[in-house]
DNA sequence: CTAAACGTTCCGCTCGGCTGGAATGGCAAG
DNA sequence: CTTGCCATTCCAGCCGAGCGGAACGTTTAG
């Protein structure tokens, strides 16, 4: 029967989280207080489920916790929502765009950049190789970071000795 | 004649930046060591400029600090700069088609969103605007560049009694 | 000569977004 | 009952990307 309901591990495991996390996102706004066990355990339903799959989204294209916050708020407000949160989602839908077609721009650029790099490495002058990509994009702020492959290691050895 | 050099203080000037970012990128490996006057005042030329662009550029497409330095470390890195670097566009390219995808579908609910929005607001209710985030918009002073709102302030909230 | 306005290093802080750990409690199986 | 894993809270720290300030040196204008 308890099919509905998932403790804060399950919900973590199910989308590849830290229970941390969601815990943290809860502390932050961005998910509603649970339920609890009589022991307080948290219980979780399919809504947060969908809620945490948006939040992922959000972040996946730049947005800060506290305006996925905004956004949600929005979405979960029965009230009439304020001017200010609807300006907000103008605003990020225009960023959204102006990121889609950057972004597509970017991939052209890639895989141009691919397909010459390997001819060149063939032809033997292995030199101006990737700058010309970056070169030509004109930094669009607001336009957000994307969230790649973080891989975690590198040891920034900032506090060398100097010279 | 001496319209080459510049000291920090005009670099960073020239390019909207704080003295301090550059020192930081720097220590952190993304600028060459500079020329230095007898004081010992760092000097720098058009290829600190150009660099430093560069680096804004590639910010601006997403790149972390560790990957521009990589990048950058290639392409002055004398020969065979590519594999390396080919590796890291390949991955860049697959980000940024699972960063099209996410996008996309987030453009979606944000339609969808606005949509439902405006529909609230017309229904009725368009007096309260509860939203409680009105008050802490600060009235634009100076027309601020296109960057999306990343407004500051937000008391942290975190810390609250629980129920 | 002095004061302002730079520069230098180093140290520490912020801020967002987590993540770990300690101390404690719940619960099911052996 | 004990073992073991889950949960709870709270406090602490890390990372990235810087910024602020102290303590000190340099350059230049009046």
């Amino acid at each position: 029967m308890a099919d509905r309901a998932l403790l804060i591990g399950e919900l973590a495991a199910a989308l590849g989280l830290n229970p941390k996390t969601i815990r943290y996102y809860e502390a932050v706004g961005l998910l509603p207080e649970p339920r609890r066990t009589a022991a307080g355990y948290r219980l979780y339903g399919p809504a947060d489920l969908d809620r945490l799959r948006f939040i992922g989204k959000a972040k996946a294209i730049g947005l800060s916790l506290e305006e996925i916050g905004d956004i949600l708020r929005l979405r979960r407000g029965g009230q009439a929502p304020c001017e200010h949160v609807l300006a907000l989602v103008g605003r990020k839908l225009e960023a959204v765009d102006r990121q889609l077609r950057t972004l597509t721009e970017f991939r052209q650029e890639l895989v141009a950049l691919r397909r010459q790099a390997a001819r060149t490495m063939s032809a033997g002058t292995a030199d101006a190789c990737v700058c010309g990509i970056i070169e030509q994009h004109e930094p669009q702020r607001g336009a957000a970071p994307l969230p790649v492959a973080r891989h975690k290691r590198s040891t920034q050895q900032r506090r060398f000795a100097p010279g």
